[in-house]
RNA sequence: UGUCUGAUGGUGUAAUUGGCAACACGUCUGAUUCUGAAUCAGAAGAGUCUAGGUUCGAGACCUAGUCGGACAACCA
């Protein structure tokens, strides 16, 4: 991946997190190594949210020289498994970013994790609890009252080794006991309330297999994961915060003078307006069939996304444009379709394609005749260069762009009015045929044969209002156009204490268009390939369900469109 | 009646020894256009949660409030 410190750079305000960075290096802390993690369970797909974490751990690391981890959280054999870890390593690469070395996974270090326990028992600061999970539970107390201390608290330190060896060696059954450090049951922070170090499971892990029965919990793993690896700033969600002084408090019971001592930092998780961002609910969507997949393209997950058509480098670019800070933030959806159109703009290639066609037969236009038309492939980067199109007396044209009625503000096609066939001729309306329930099947058009686009004849220069996309009838190929919309019609699906997300579903949010004309230069579309369908929007050629002969295009995202707010207004 | 944390245009993010609030998206004009896209030019929109204070000067510092978020899983 470039890195953006090759060009002049611009001078660019630091980050909260870039600020401490910097002050880091400054003082040489660390012997000045910069090693940053990305740290997911995999238990779900990833999605947006995790993209921008992505981006702040990857993009941080390349800043400042560093290099990133890619650490797999795996403490919870129930809920993990490897199509998640595969997932996750083809979207993290995807996005452009690659970890140092192999990728690690806390399950690596159970037995260092266990002999630290072990140590940690000896130093007279965990002890084992053999009371069930609801009596701990009442023993916490709330966040305003104290709670109260275990009776096995004061068990000697061979107590507690014996029958945490006993734990591990399988003598009790998932629940009958648990370790748990010897902090302060009193403590104003829940979570310094002698919390759970190992609880016992008896689980096939999907990497140690039967190897263990005593899974720790993620507040005793994730900072020595950090710790053995030598991650100096290990970068979490919000939500951690409180558990900050439990990170530190572990951290000092294990660390060596001399070593890398991690620094937790927080930074506010992305909310992005009509999308919901839990694992567990869109885990849920997917469980019930709402939506096809983990990667069905409505997903905010990663591959569902790219499935759609967005590239890896919009996002990069949406995750920078959105910086980074501590508050509570809702990104507006259009952000991202900005930036996945701003690069779209820049790479797809521009094709003719009519998704919902009405025929329009030239009267003047010999009946056999066929000529071929040249037009550039993408306006914005000449490079790309030009591609040939078949003409003919019979083609069609978007439904849309015509009107019986029009209001002197449609600038397309009417009875009576010109229009110009983009890199074509101008053509001119002269009759509407109906069928016998008065819907419109076909126009009689006739064109000025002078007016053929770069001829560069005097009627070829002459200004029409209106620019259609068309294509011709005997020459187009058919396929299958999924408009994706937005899965939800609330801003804040996930916002609401009275209502459920699933109440907001956009029933709309997939139309299924057959039969669409497309100019026949997509024949051989490859799967993946994006477009730009000229005047509609970006589309993409869908990976899974696209075939030759049996073409599926996803619309990414339509083009901007100032002709719909202008009718809206009216 | 706790701990931690945050508060800047509609939405995000800036403002680096305190020096007259900037950028992006969005919105609205207009120009241009063989994509009603893109592009270009411009506009509106916050006086920085409140009240005090320090200072010649405060979004930044101090004090006291207000409002919001996170935390009570043998999840991460």
């Amino acid at each position: 991946m470039k890195t953006e410190n090759t060009e002049p750079e611009v001078k660019r305000s630091l980050n909260f997190i870039e600020s401490i960075v910097e002050e880091d290096l400054k003082n040489n802390k660390n012997n000045n190594v910069i090693l940053t993690r990305f740290p997911p369970e995999p238990n779900g797909y990833l999605h947006i949210g995790h993209a921008k974490s992505i981006c702040l751990n990857f993009g941080l690391a390349q800043r400042y020289n560093g290099k990133t981890n890619l650490r797999f959280d795996d403490t919870n054999p129930e809920k993990e498994e490897v199509e998640y870890v595969d997932s996750i390593m083809e979207d993290v690469r995807w996005l452009g970013f690659n970890w140092k070395g192999e990728a690690h996974y806390a399950s690596d270090y159970f037995q260092q994790l266990y002999d630290w326990a072990v140590k940690i028992i000896k130093d007279g600061f965990a002890y084992v609890d053999d009371q069930s999970a609801e009596i701990i539970s009442q023993q916490k107390g709330t966040p305003t009252q104290p709670g109260i201390e275990s009776p096995h608290r004061n068990r000697s330190v061979e107590e507690n080794l014996d029958l945490f060896t006993r734990m591990k060696n399988g003598e009790f059954k998932e629940g009958e006991r648990v370790l748990r450090a010897k902090i302060n049951m009193s403590s104003p922070n829940m979570h310094m309330r002698d919390p759970i170090m190992y609880r016992i499971l008896k689980r096939n892990h999907h990497r140690t297999g039967n190897n263990w029965c005593i899974y720790p919990m993620y507040d005793y793993a994730h900072g020595q994961s950090d710790y053995i690896e030598g991650i100096t700033h290990s970068i979490c969600t919000l939500e951690f915060e409180v558990h900050r002084p439990l990170y530190e408090w572990f951290l000092d019971h294990v660390y060596t003078e001399g070593t890398i001592k991690p620094r937790q930092i927080e930074f506010a998780r992305l909310n992005l307006s009509y999308t919901i961002m839990s694992k567990r609910k869109l885990l849920e969507l997917v469980q019930n069939k709402i939506v096809n997949g983990w990667d069905d393209p409505r997903m905010p997950t990663i591959s569902g996304m790219r499935r759609r058509g967005y590239t890896a480098a919009a996002i990069r670019q949406f995750a920078d444009t959105i910086g980074v800070a501590k508050r509570d933030n809702v990104i507006d959806v259009a952000l991202l379709e900005f930036n996945v159109r701003e690069d779209l703009n820049k790479i797809a290639p521009r094709v003719m394609a009519v998704i919902d066609p009405l025929k329009i037969v030239i009267t003047n236009y010999p009946e056999n005749k066929e000529e071929i038309v040249t037009i550039e492939n993408n306006p914005e980067d000449p490079s790309m260069g030009n591609r040939e199109m078949p003409f003919s007396q019979a083609i069609f044209i978007e439904k849309d762009d015509f009107m019986e009625d029009a209001p002197k503000k449609f600038f397309r096609l009417t009875v009576g009015s010109e229009v110009r066939l983009k890199s074509a001729y101008i053509i001119k309306c002269e009759k509407v045929i109906k069928d016998s329930t008065g819907n419109i099947t076909e126009l009689h058009c006739t064109y000025d044969p002078d007016s053929r686009s770069g001829s560069g004849t005097e009627a070829s220069q002459r200004k029409v209002k209106g620019t259609l996309h068309w294509v011709s009838a005997k020459h187009a190929i058919e396929a299958e156009v999924r408009l994706y919309d937005r899965l939800f019609n609330d801003e804040a699906p996930d916002g609401h204490k009275d209502k459920d997300y699933k109440d907001f579903i956009n029933t709309d949010s997939l139309k299924v268009i057959k039969n669409c004309k497309l100019e026949p230069s997509l024949k051989n579309a490859a799967p993946e390939s994006k477009y730009q369908f000229q005047r509609i929007g970006y589309f993409c050629v869908d990976k899974k369900d696209s075939k030759p002969g049996a073409l599926v295009f996803n619309r990414t995202v339509p083009l901007k469109d100032s002709w719909t707010k202008i009718q809206n207004k009216e």
